[in-house]
DNA sequence: TATTTATTTAACCAGCGGTCAATAAAATGT
DNA sequence: ACATTTTATTGACCGCTGGTTAAATAAATA
């Protein structure tokens, strides 16, 4: 037997979509390509022909999921509104992006196997960087850079404490604007 | 063969000791039976004997953990200093806990898995109310229980963010402090 | 000496990542 | 319409890791 025309055509982005969810839900070591195939309902071997390696498929994901956060960063820095008020949906935005994208932030930021960082490399970093950047300009410069490297770890506080525990952003907007005008408390 | 009299006699802590220490170091899932038994230098057919399964192994070191972190809480509790110290050192404490033990913490604050939720049940929320009990009695009252979740989870962000980032506690001790002083900034 | 306790050894089994020849379906050429 | 080529897919296989178990056996105990 060979390829079966009852089912759909496999593609990358097919196999990207369930390898995504899986990842998220147990991690890159705990998830095989033989499960990947499973719930693709096809063989493993054929994941080899669309993928090289299991890291392959892997790294393709999160490349994707940089690329959306970014964008998701600068919607809310071409926004017409005053500075603070921008500094405040930036860090909203933070926690929005990381909640109602739970499976990629979790891949982005909290997986810790090395074979994956190794991947991931600088990236979480660049996207702290541009994040600093826009606090530090508006906040007219009063924001300290140790101070935001708190503030982005708290963001990431609030993000990793609720993914799973919650379905999406607005069942906790509440909570995290508060959060959020917690952290600004003390500095602006 | 069998036994080997020139060897102490195995013991549950002799295990534990040993297990302990690869957890901390590999993780769970990094960890295997074969590895432990031979840096007992025993087999690993008798780790068996001592403990039905290796999630039992575990399990018992993370009990041990939920003990340990209280008490920790406790000691810094009876310290004879200021308040306002005081409370600097519970929200170090538990930093520092989380970066001496970070593959226990993973499994008492991070792990979403079924199994381990139903294992680690209500205890994490236990350590919350301790927490926010010490830091609402140590403040004179004045920080109120949404700063205080909001100061509990910032904590757990630079936890959770330098996890695997970093050796131990030493390696950040400077940027922990600034981490503390910050959420404090706008609150005492 | 007989029994209980602790331990070793070897095997079992399931799963892994990855490879590859075989093959069926689809696309293409004629 | 048919033949050929290309593409996509399968499933068997390799070498390996690792949790678990059962039989054998040594040491301690009574």
């Amino acid at each position: 037997m060979a390829r079966d025309a009852s089912k759909p055509v496999l593609t990358p982005k097919m196999i990207m979509d369930v390898a995504r969810d899986l990842f998220v839900k147990n991690g890159y070591q705990q998830v095989s390509m033989r499960q990947i195939a499973k719930e693709l309902g096809c063989s493993h071997g054929a994941l080899y022909y669309h993928f090289q390696s299991k890291a392959e498929l892997f790294f393709a994901l999160v490349k994707e999921y940089f690329v959306l956060l970014e964008q998701e960063l600068n919607n809310v820095l071409e926004k017409d509104i005053e500075n603070l008020e921008k500094l405040e949906q930036c860090m909203l935005g933070y926690i929005k992006f990381g909640l109602n994208h739970q499976s990629h932030y979790e891949i982005m930021f909290m997986l810790k196997d090395d074979e994956v960082r190794n991947f991931i490399n600088e990236q979480p970093m660049k996207v702290y960087e541009k994040f600093a950047n826009a606090l530090y300009t508006l906040s007219n410069k009063k924001l300290q850079l140790k101070d935001i490297w708190s503030i982005f770890i708290s963001l990431h506080g609030f993000v990793s404490h609720y993914l799973s525990h919650v379905v999406s952003y607005e069942d906790i907007e509440n909570a995290a604007i508060h959060h959020v005008k917690f952290l600004l408390k003390g500095v602006c």
